[in-house]
DNA sequence: AGAGGTTGTGATATCGATAACACACCCGTT
DNA sequence: AACGGGTGTGTTATCGATATCACAACCTCT
């Protein structure tokens, strides 16, 4: 607890009576060293309890070591999974990563980018193609592999790994009019902040204007993330306003789980009443009752491949080297919500 | 494109036509500079897409302007809501957080914890009272604020913020011996890695000690975290084993939903035939059906009381400020899961 | 024996910013 | 007119480590 200045490399060095430089190789691997200096000087630090800065390390060699990636919200599976991905795509390569939210807001994002690239991360991973004119100039300004994740946007800043939520929409409102239902809403994808929710809103209202279906009955909510809670009253909404309708699909499993937890409180059978379908494959959507319909999507593979992107890159000779644009795939969990028993 | 190195101040400083010096002026706060001169440095900045470069700037004023945090698993709505108030306790302090996990595994926090001090963090929040013996002399030789959380350790590092996991359990055991319940199970709470689990395991099975109720009805499982997955598992071995079971408390909310859910559906009536308690207070208790009994801890107090004593002593003269230690409060949720009909 | 290579170590410059000091200029006061 | 004090800017040294070059000592091969 007491201000005492922490050691320092030229400590150890006077310690073990060597030079610095013979230090900082004997705290290195694949750095040549005679073992006896080594053993001395490892000695030397562990008398002295020094512990390397990788502040002044990472000054003189020019890596910080690590990656930064922005994720809508701490506490989601899917992001969650993406990270662990990145993590795991990075072992070995002496890359760690830094993670923050945005709180799916491209302001706070903006505000979180500017903080990470003034630590001079080696790699930036953000979610989503939608950023403000600044961020994005800020990322292409910044001299490091960029990636953008879970979206496939028109205009990538550098690398992508992600999907079409559009389509997304389209394959869950294909499912449900295959399956028969025909007074089909949805719930969320808020246009200004949620824009992979919104794509997934706009794809699946676009499938069933093509199916001759109205596609009208939306109910977006300003309060964001859409989870239980918010689904639970869009849900209210929802019925009261379109009360024959026969199926809904939310924006998330979370939201359909509150949609469902209104469903069955208000005595509607479900699916056979009205059909609910979510996305995401979450957890809860797997152990409701009835199980929920939803979208797998290979939130790891995404993060895997982010990462395997940037070490590419980084260890790449050549400056040269064009984006890459990866796109995942992602499987319809056909489950008893959406699947009329009759 | 990846190799193209980020602007430096002096790159900015070329472009105003100043010295690096004013330009280092120019974007801190409290420094005296013309106006019309930070005008322009400001625009060439914006120009270029430069931030400015903490490592260097840290390396240069010793400080390094970031918290570091750990805990156990990303995607958790309670660490979360605790990071949320460690973030907001800190606005305005000039200090950011940063968060890394430890998957619940305290060699994995020892890693966690080192890497991080490498970075030199003014301050380190960490999650519960157990880690290594080298993790602990680290954070004791680390001449900053350090706070635990979510426990209430009886020989604390330094700081705490936090409750007892155990009379939390003893509460729960209470409450369902005050409904009438007597045959009383307890699903996770594996002590080796989730300690604050195994406490809350502890005190519920002391309580029924106390009330003359057998205490062995336990199932505790090595997957770590324990969410609705295992929990579902378990359950199914639960009743396997003790088929008049009367009620069981599960060590989080998420298991209990996987509880809940397997009991409905072997037919079982949920609370008549059976009672479920959680933990924690998450959404999924709410919007479950019946709505399952929980504690709700204030996570995120938590979380802005650590960032209040952090701010504090960062700020006081002394250098000899006394640890302290911060109990906070949690209330039991009755609901439909635990309390009878008839 | 001499050329050529390898190994282990040291000396020096440098990474990008800021602290500390220096200084020129302007203003109001005596 | 001389002085004191504030203001805005530049110069120089420095933080702790590493990249790079230099070089001595030793080895191997012809």
């Amino acid at each position: 607890m007491s201000k005492r200045k922490a050691p320092t490399m030229t400590d150890v060095a006077r310690l073990a009576e060597v030079s610095p430089m013979t230090v900082s190789r004997a705290l290195r691997p694949g750095t040549r060293i005679s073992s006896e200096t080594r053993r001395k000087i490892v000695e030397a630090a562990e008398t002295l309890g020094y512990v390397i800065d990788t502040t002044a390390s990472g000054f003189a060699s020019g890596r910080t070591g690590f990656v930064a990636m922005t994720i809508p919200s701490i506490n989601n599976a899917n992001f969650a999974d993406t990270a662990l991905g990145v993590t795991e795509g990075l072992r070995g390569s002496g890359l760690e990563l830094l993670l923050g939210y945005t709180n799916y807001d491209i302001n706070e994002e903006e505000r979180l980018v500017e903080t990470f690239l003034r630590r001079r991360p080696e790699a930036v991973v953000v979610t989503g193609g939608a950023h403000t004119d600044r961020c994005r100039r800020l990322l292409e300004a910044y001299g490091a592999p960029i990636v953008e994740t879970w979206d496939l946007p028109t205009d990538p800043v550098q690398h992508v790994v992600g999907f079409s939520n559009a389509r997304a929409g389209r394959i869950m409102a294909t499912h449900l009019h295959g399956h028969g239902y025909r007074k089909i809403g949805f719930l969320g994808g808020e246009a200004a902040r949620d824009t992979r929710g919104a794509d997934r809103r706009r794809g699946f209202q676009a499938a069933l204007t093509e199916f001759g279906l109205p596609a009208d009955r939306v109910i977006v909510s300003g309060q964001l993330p859409t989870r239980m809670r918010e689904a639970s009253q869009m849900m209210r909404s929802f019925l009261d306003r379109w009360p024959d309708s026969d199926a809904v699909m939310c924006v998330s499993d979370l939201a359909a789980f509150g949609a469902l937890s209104v469903a069955l409180k208000m005595g509607l059978k479900v699916p056979d009443q009205i059909a609910i379908a979510g996305f995401g494959a979450y957890d809860v959507a797997e152990f409701a009752l009835p199980q929920i319909t939803t979208i797998d999507v290979k939130a790891y593979d995404i993060g895997f491949q982010a990462a395997s992107i940037i070490t590419r890159h980084l260890n790449a000779q050549s400056d040269d080297q064009p984006p890459e644009i990866h796109e995942v795939s992602f499987t319809v969990l056909q489950r008893a919500s959406s699947l009329k028993t009759s």
